[in-house]
DNA sequence: ACGCCTACCTGCTTGC
DNA sequence: TGCAAGCAGGTAGGCG
């Protein structure tokens, strides 16, 4: 499941295979991934163009090209990279392929073909422009979590304006970006605030908690060079967080710090992870969270 | 602003 | 055993 960290993890491990690299080709054979502009000028607009950098924003890959191009590259839930020698065997969740200047191939591996490619433009100062060119591709989302701009004053702003949810909260891109599933539980019990809590019923001790906890999670996930759980795994090979989640997937294992079992419940169609015990609610917002947890499981056919 | 729904996908797990 | 529903979740878009 890559969020921030494994994005990350994959764009630094990335870099050094690609960086100074030509794109002499490329080939899909699941077209409808690419997202921007259609395949045939999106073929036709990488080859010849050299990488210049790999960077990351968000949950996505930002490859720099020559002439002002950027390629962008959203893994999404099962996107894989490999930079192989063309003779590597491969399968067929393989479902594009750049070709090097150096004779070797960047592959995209996809299982659930979930993942999106796009081609844009950068504009002087170095922003990715979305497909009309009069927005950037990113303006939609939040702070980087990591960036220097990202206080605590500006984390406290943001919080008190917003009345929802943490979990949904923490989980919006346009909030914070690059927290998903995995990293918004962790950060929850980290601060010890529960799911369900009001973002802005916060004491201000309690905000100061989730914007370390968000903080320092990330970067202990990206130190560990993110959670192979799953499809997850970087360039040079699987991560290790996973053997240090706190909750995410310990179902009925104890907490870390209480020794009470570890609960699952669903919110907003999201698997969340805390404890009960360490992570409660105020008495005032139980009510809520009752009506919550007790509203019928959707219905309706998945198949047709 | 917010919550909720659906769609996109495939492979693994679960239940009968 | 075999089949199929259920489930996993990042993101976009729609609705009320």
């Amino acid at each position: 499941m890559p969020e921030l960290p494994e994005v990350e993890t994959m764009a630094r491990e990335l870099a050094p295979r690609v960086v100074g690299r030509t794109i002499t080709a490329f080939h899909t054979d699941w077209p409808r991934a690419i997202r921007h502009p259609d395949p045939g000028d999106f073929a036709a607009g990488v080859a010849g163009r050299e990488v210049l950098d790999v960077a990351r924003r968000a949950k996505w890959l930002v490859l720099s090209l020559t002439d002002d191009a950027a390629m962008i590259i959203q893994v999404k839930m099962t996107g894989q990279l490999f930079v192989v020698s063309p003779e590597t065997g491969g399968d067929r969740h393989v479902h594009h392929v750049f070709a090097l200047s150096d004779g070797m191939e960047l592959r995209i591996r996809d299982t659930r073909k979930f993942g999106r490619l796009g081609l844009y433009r950068r504009n002087e100062a170095g922003r990715v422009l979305g497909a009309d060119e009069a927005v950037e591709l990113f303006a939609g989302h939040g702070p980087e979590p990591l960036d220097p701009s990202f206080t605590l004053a500006a984390f406290r702003k943001r919080l008190r304006a917003r009345r929802g949810r943490l979990k949904p909260l923490l989980l919006d891109q346009s909030f914070v970006a690059g927290i998903g599933n995995i990293y918004a539980d962790e950060a929850l019990w980290l601060a010890r605030l529960h799911p369900l809590r009001r973002a802005d019923s916060l004491t201000p001790a309690a905000e100061r908690r989730l914007y370390r906890a968000i903080r320092s999670v990330l970067i202990e996930a990206i130190e560990r060079r993110g959670s192979s759980i799953d499809d997850y795994t970087s360039l040079d090979g699987d991560g290790q967080m996973q053997h240090h989640l706190r909750v995410y997937g310990r179902i009925g294992r104890p907490c870390h710090r209480c020794r009470r079992p570890i609960r699952r419940i669903v919110l907003g169609a999201r698997g969340t992870h805390f404890c009960s015990w360490c992570q409660r609610l105020p008495a005032s917002q139980r009510g809520l969270a009752t009506a919550t947890l007790l509203r019928s499981p959707r219905t309706g056919a998945r198949r047709d």
